[in-house]
DNA sequence: GCCCTCCTTGTAGTTCCTACAGCGTTGCCG
DNA sequence: CGGCAACGCTGTAGGAACTACAAGGAGGGC
């Protein structure tokens, strides 16, 4: 078992992209791991689990923010994780909200479709939906394009 | 009601921030409007319409690049309405795919938030979850970022 | 003539990577 | 020992869809 490990090795360990590891080496979520003579980066099993962390949060869709604050709270063992369980919460008011949208949405793209009997363009009910009603409802979209 | 406007008046009657119609003439999905002597833009009501189709599209989602095409297809209005059909559907299942995700996400966070009890971050079950388990399960996350 | 608001252009920043380009290093085969 | 592929290095640019300045010109009311 290599306790040392290449960026390529933990790039297969993690499944993140070398470039993305480089990158959060450069934006400070990594520490900067010793290098080779060859100046190779050489990591050790303190990085993967740090790495993973970081993977892992991702994949929850934290942004690396989020993420940056966690691995401080984190290295604090004794402090109360209060913090934590904020951020968490927040994120998870945020991914109700972006369930709300997308659950809109695709109500309003359902109703769009089953209209459509694919005519022409000139009949076409989804280009219809989209244009602006000269005498018909506003038919307002989700209407929260940022 | 008068037939020309600025970029101001256009912008609050689209909800649309000035530099973003600006954005959008130059992504050429906007035509350049006349300018007036003293080289301000003058929009016309087909600039309006326009201009709502691609945010009430926005507001459904659909990529720049899908409007884009739509406002070449509905330019035709002759042509079949198949590829408009196509693209809407396409779109559809990529929302339906991100719901599916959200929708995992938040069953993740809600059972990672409700384990938390607020001790220190030592025994902090969010913490916990976000480390790789030496012992424990993988228990990966979504496992997408992306 | 002043002042405030609106408009102009252009550039840079946001988020989270991804994709080169152009080079140096390592390891292995023969 | 030569050669080659695979791997690593830095640095920069791109992408999606805007947003936010900065620095200045134009228009209209008082």
């Amino acid at each position: 078992m290599p306790r040392q490990m290449t960026i390529g090795t933990l790039s297969r360990e993690t499944d993140t992209k070398v470039e993305t590891i480089r990158f959060y080496e450069k934006s400070g979520l990594l520490p900067a791991p010793d290098r080779t003579e060859g100046n190779y980066r050489t990591y050790e099993p303190s990085h993967l689990r740090r790495l993973s962390f970081i993977r892992r949060a991702r994949g929850l869709g934290f942004p690396l923010e989020a993420i940056r604050t966690l691995l401080n709270l984190s290295d604090d063992r004794s402090r109360s994780c209060e913090a934590v369980d904020r951020i968490a919460k927040d994120h998870l008011v945020q991914v109700e909200q972006k369930l709300a949208d997308l659950n809109a949405l695709r109500a309003e793209l359902d109703r769009m479709i089953s209209l459509c009997s694919c005519g022409t363009v000139a009949d076409c009910r989804i280009i219809d939906t989209l244009l602006p009603g000269p005498a018909g409802s506003p038919s307002r979209a989700t209407e929260n394009p940022r």
